[in-house]
DNA sequence: ACAAAATTGTGTAATTTTTACACAACTTAA
DNA sequence: TTAAGTTGTGTAAAAATTACACAATTTTGT
């Protein structure tokens, strides 16, 4: 049995940390939208000379005193013009090689915006909308990051309501389907997809229908995001 | 119209980075154990004066080149001599005062173990394995970091396999079955527990029985990875 | 040797959920 | 007026989930 030598309580931190190295902080912004029936999502030249005419994520450093989620608010909010976006952080990259101009650790959030709300800022700049499928070569990791975010999102939507945010504020059921056919990749039957949202009982009929459709128009939908925090359930069950 | 200025591209990255701000960056493991049907985390006392008495996760610096989960294995091997553990990135926390040091961003990663295979360095040090119930206050924002892990563990268990990194190699269904109810903090019924995962075919039966059980001894498994890596399945369904 | 305690292992019937699938009604455009 | 395109709806079969009870096995204590 040792005697445990009482150990040294360290008196001042802030000398402490400063024998940490430092790295340079940046959030990077996966912006989807969803237009003709596709997923998009929302890019930039890059400004550097090694990434040439190459694509990048919407992206900045963190402030000196700046919390994360407000730096990655302060990006939608300067790139979009909206404030109250759906964001999420979903993960940390931090490869010492990722940036060429020294080790920059990014945090990436994933936000979710209807495109028809933010059509402000989006005519000068370089920032575009692109189908995910065609995305090739990225600046940084920013594809890695994109098929991260993409692989993230998929799962999210199909447990989480967040889908939503991609659409207009009233919404047809099509459209919805439409939406999770194309982030999902997959067929969905139209009397089930109907059925189960019906079953979930968290859309509210707003009493309208389409407009301008070349086609017997649908019914108009929101979703009840009030219901849905009131009832949010916790278990689902073991599978995999 | 406009005509869209050509924009002027950055030649010298590094001079670009050089004037973001910096941050000290660590990363903490919340490292958990199965101990006593209960679910434990590994914690060790502050060393800092400011938290004097007050336990803490286990972490570090992340060192100039190094990548954010080689530090987490650094952290793990240091403190549990185990180099194979499950380890996974959960979330980043980057509050500007959360370390009274100052501005220190931390990356979390959660770690499932079983406790029997590391009973090496923890009889020095202020290692324990605490319970989640009696957690009280943490030194930094710990507590807040444990229980975000927490709650990403009870999520995690119910959709992929990590629970067994919890348990011995061979195990019976009955500590299976504790494994998830206390995870979960639900009862869950045995019959149709056990014909859940005999449906999934994923336990290979290895042909011994539990030893030194004060009751009728039951069947150890082994969970088969390689069969599920091959059959896994991708889309699950929509429910929210 | 026996009884008591504790736990294993197993099946069925009722209910709920999921799946596959077709047709009449509506609206627009030509 | 007709063709094209889409909405809205129900049912039957299959699969998954739930609730629930009893005999067999092993250890411990007497």
């Amino acid at each position: 049995m040792s005697t445990s030598q009482q150990p040294v309580l360290i008196k001042n931190p802030t000398k402490l940390v400063s024998t940490y190295p430092t790295v340079a902080l940046t959030v990077d912004c996966v912006i989807f939208g969803f237009e003709a029936n596709q997923l998009k999502v929302l890019l930039i030249r890059s400004d550097l000379e090694v990434y040439k005419g190459m694509w990048s994520l919407l992206g900045d450093m963190v402030k000196r005193d700046e919390e994360l989620d407000a730096a990655a608010q302060r990006v939608l909010l300067q790139r979009t013009g909206m404030n109250d976006v759906y964001l999420e952080q979903v993960h940390c990259f931090g490869n010492p090689s990722r940036h060429p101009g020294g080790r920059v650790v990014t945090v990436a959030y994933c936000s979710l915006l209807n495109v028809q709300h933010h059509q402000l800022k989006i005519l000068d700049n370089e920032l575009h909308w692109h189908s995910l499928a065609s995305l090739q070569e990225m600046a940084f990791d920013h594809k890695e990051v994109v098929d991260y975010c993409y692989n993230w999102l998929k799962k999210r939507i199909q447990e989480h309501p967040l889908g939503f945010n991609l659409l207009p504020d009233k919404f047809s059921l099509r459209e919805l389907q439409n939406l999770y056919e194309a982030i999902l990749g997959i067929q969905l039957d139209r009397r089930n997809f109907r059925k189960k949202f019906a079953s979930m009982d968290l859309l509210i009929d707003v009493n309208e229908m389409e407009q301008d459709v070349p086609h017997r128009p649908g019914k108009l939908y929101k979703f009840n995001y009030e219901k849905y925090e009131r009832n949010k359930r916790t278990w689902i069950g073991i599978d995999f």
